[in-house]
DNA sequence: TTGAGTATGTGATAGTATAACGTACCGCAT
DNA sequence: ATGCGGTACGTTATACTATCACATACTCAA
């Protein structure tokens, strides 16, 4: 799996290749990747942590490209429908895609220290959940994978 | 697994046990079980499918119990904090623990159709996030993990 | 009885998300 | 060029979720 999330590595790549990525896809798919869209992107990208709607709002409206929130939640939704962003439930927020585009089921692994957040690959039919729910006859469509604790940095900091 | 949330049981015994116990344990624990908090957790238990707390505030309101926000999220508060119901992120709401008290990484299954959850034992170490976890050296302390699909009464009636 | 700890009552407010409606723009068929 | 459907954006208002702050009341044990 990537560390991207915990791994020292260049960041400066990382937004760029990202935002170059979806755009290439949104231009592949007929999708309009406008200004808020990247904008909003670009944000997410700045650190690998989730963002709340309402900062990324008050990031645009500083920068007047909307000041309401729907224009934040619509550039979010857009990023979340095409699986270039993911909402984190347990925090009510929202982070950029680690494998934009390509068809995944992701889960996160999120610290409670320093707030970074990893994104890595599930299988939901292995493991007991795949079990539990193939012996009750259960079809997992989706599913919602957040692990909270301490990452490798903030737990050698720790020590 | 305990399929108690999609099979045929007698939904009667479910609630007065699910009570009986969580007031034993409460007893043993010296934490006190008040009115609000065991007519909370009889509301939670009623069907086996998460409650909003403002579904639960209005029932309070209802039978005089409570009318203001705080009370009801004060006892979901206490029932969560001890294990004897849970918080599913996906939905923002509560559910009745299936083994209240047993220390246990719930995880829980949600049907799309008729909203029905069934709770799940979780493994950590285990699967392809356990994997990943510790290939990075990141530490799980809790995990929230929600399934959502289609039970198996609901894909039937489908078909 | 008195006091510390705990639980509840209540009003206000913070934080998250969507509804509803209008306007602007783009590509395309007439 | 004109009109049209589709999509995105602007803006107001509102719904839904959760917590703060402070007063009051209860419980239990010293
Ligand atoms: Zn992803
Ligand atoms: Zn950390
Ligand atoms: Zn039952
Ligand atoms: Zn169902």
């Amino acid at each position: 799996m990537e560390a991207t999330g915990f791994a020292r590595h260049d960041h400066g790549a990382c937004i760029r290749e990202g935002v170059a990525l979806v755009d290439a896809r949104c231009r592949e798919e007929g999708w309009q990747f406008t200004p808020v869209r990247r904008r909003v992107l670009e944000l997410l990208l700045e650190g690998h942590r989730a963002m709340g709607a309402y900062d990324i709002l008050d990031r645009l409206r500083e920068e007047g490209l909307g000041s309401q929130p729907p224009v934040a939640y619509r550039a979010l939704d857009f990023l979340v429908k095409h699986g270039f962003a993911h909402k984190i439930e347990r925090l009510n927020s929202f982070i950029a895609c680690a494998h934009p585009g390509e068809h995944h089921a992701p889960a996160f692994l999120i610290c409670r220290s320093c707030d970074t957040v990893a994104e890595a690959e599930l299988d939901m039919r292995e493991g007991r959940l795949g079990a539990s729910a193939a012996d009750l006859g259960f079809v997992i469509e989706r599913a919602v994978v957040e692990a909270e604790g301490l990452c490798p940095n903030c737990r050698d900091a720790a020590a």
